[in-house]
DNA sequence: CCATCTTTGTGCACGCGTTCACAAAGACAT
DNA sequence: ATGTCTTTGTGAACGCGTGCACAAAGATGG
């Protein structure tokens, strides 16, 4: 599924564009991996093959950090390592609290990514008093009646909810009210918050939707021969894949 | 965010544009909860507002597909639950695998929102000749060894990845060399793929640090006069996504 | 049948993000 | 030093997506 945020265009976080800090995770992460491997220097060329992405693309948003990169040379992996971590604000510790220790919830707190990157699971909690006190992932689940202060008390700013939808709302108010400025949420529900929080959303039903769309678009197509590199460009021809009224028009 | 798409820029899907076709699903889901209400219209005002999207999006989103409203009066709900549904190719069935059972696996294995919208479960698959056999989910857990056998078996052409990052690329490769040609990625992991392939990329840890770079902002502004006028207010745009920024993934 | 009211569908302008293409900057050899 | 070679950093153009604002279309009432 896909990812949705709640967020105001007009506020780019500070010369940095949003579409930028989506790829600095993915920057990182192939850095590391070059880093883990003793590989002293990079070149734009290389890490964006190893990030998938453009070179001039990786180029630009290294521009928005700062010049760290040396002509002729590239780009110095530890330093850049350094740089985003600290942009990405991972250079400290950020608690986290899970809701709703379902098997996604439970999944979650097995996922070895969180702490791998200044994520700490602080907290699990449920709303079914047979949940309280189990074991999941080697931490206690606590009952949601104590999550107000398990929030203050950890001073938890981002918490992740993965509860039926029915009660995500009412979850997030709490959260919210509680001092969480920071939502990823795993509910298929549309989230409303005030001002100044930011929402994440990924739901898996979306993405498959979006996968079967163009499953269906390709199944459709099937009469253009051998993958024509370009097709030319408004294909008028088309037509709905169950023959169906095609309908759309191009503005 | 989670997504990554394999775009293909010229090809764009049929004059559909891309970021529509995300929010189509968005759409699908509030007029499936009026459908369920027996509400039998609705203005692209009230549908906005359930989505959290802007109106005037809404309605240039549905003008891709057709003209579906009627002036004065709105939107027939259930007619426009077909269209979505046939426009995204649901209403017919698609045969998923999942492969790689471990937490997340299983979770998604026991995920409701795929059965409810044509998706089907039709094989899980794990290489730990352990697992072989185990019914997870009510299905039966079968042995990558016959990997090949089961998606031409069962004519899957959906795949998803939740194995270990180091596998990742090779189950890739095997599911695409089976026919495979859509695949929703969970591992932390850069996939390369022919083209024609659509992958899309869902990455927890990826999000999480989307969010501490947001959070890091916020609290670095709290005391800061410096610039920024637009920091100060908030927009006044209420609650809701309004906007999606995929994290573009390269093919 | 005409007037009014509601809501859609869209032309238009604007801003963000991507990509190209190249000058500037540094490394390195001679 | 000077020239050559490599690679960065970025100006500029372009295309996509968003949101405004309004005319067209139909409903509704008199």
């Amino acid at each position: 599924m896909a990812t949705g945020r709640t967020h105001r265009p007009a506020t780019r976080s500070r010369g940095i564009p949003e579409a930028t800090v989506a790829r600095l995770p993915l920057y990182l992460r192939a850095l590391t991996a070059l880093s883990e491997r003793s590989v002293p220097t990079v070149s734009s060329e290389e890490l964006a093959a190893a990030a998938g992405v453009n070179s001039a693309k990786l180029r630009k948003d290294f521009s928005y950090l700062g010049s760290y990169g040396t002509r002729g040379v590239g780009y110095d992996v530890e330093y850049l390592v350094y740089q985003i971590s600290r942009e990405l604000g991972l250079t400290q510790d950020w608690p986290v609290v899970i809701v709703g220790i379902g098997n996604l919830g439970a999944a979650l707190a097995n996922y070895g990514g969180f702490a791998s990157r200044g994520f700490r699971v602080a907290a699990l909690i449920d709303a079914d008093p047979a949940m309280t006190g189990r074991q999941v992932a080697g931490i206690a689940v606590q009952h949601s009646d104590d999550l107000e202060k398990i929030i203050s008390d950890n001073g938890v700013s981002i918490g992740v909810i993965t509860t039926p939808p029915g009660v995500a709302q009412q979850v997030c108010d709490r959260l919210v009210a509680a001092g969480v400025t920071s939502i990823l949420n795993f509910a298929p529900t549309v989230l409303s918050v005030p001002d100044g929080v930011d929402v994440r959303k990924v739901d898996l039903s979306i993405e498959l939707q979006i996968l079967a769309f163009h499953e269906q678009r390709k199944a459709g197509e099937e009469h253009e021969g051998t993958a024509p590199p370009v097709a030319a460009h408004q294909d008028s021809s088309e037509q709905g894949p169950d023959g169906d009224v095609p309908a759309v028009m191009p503005a």
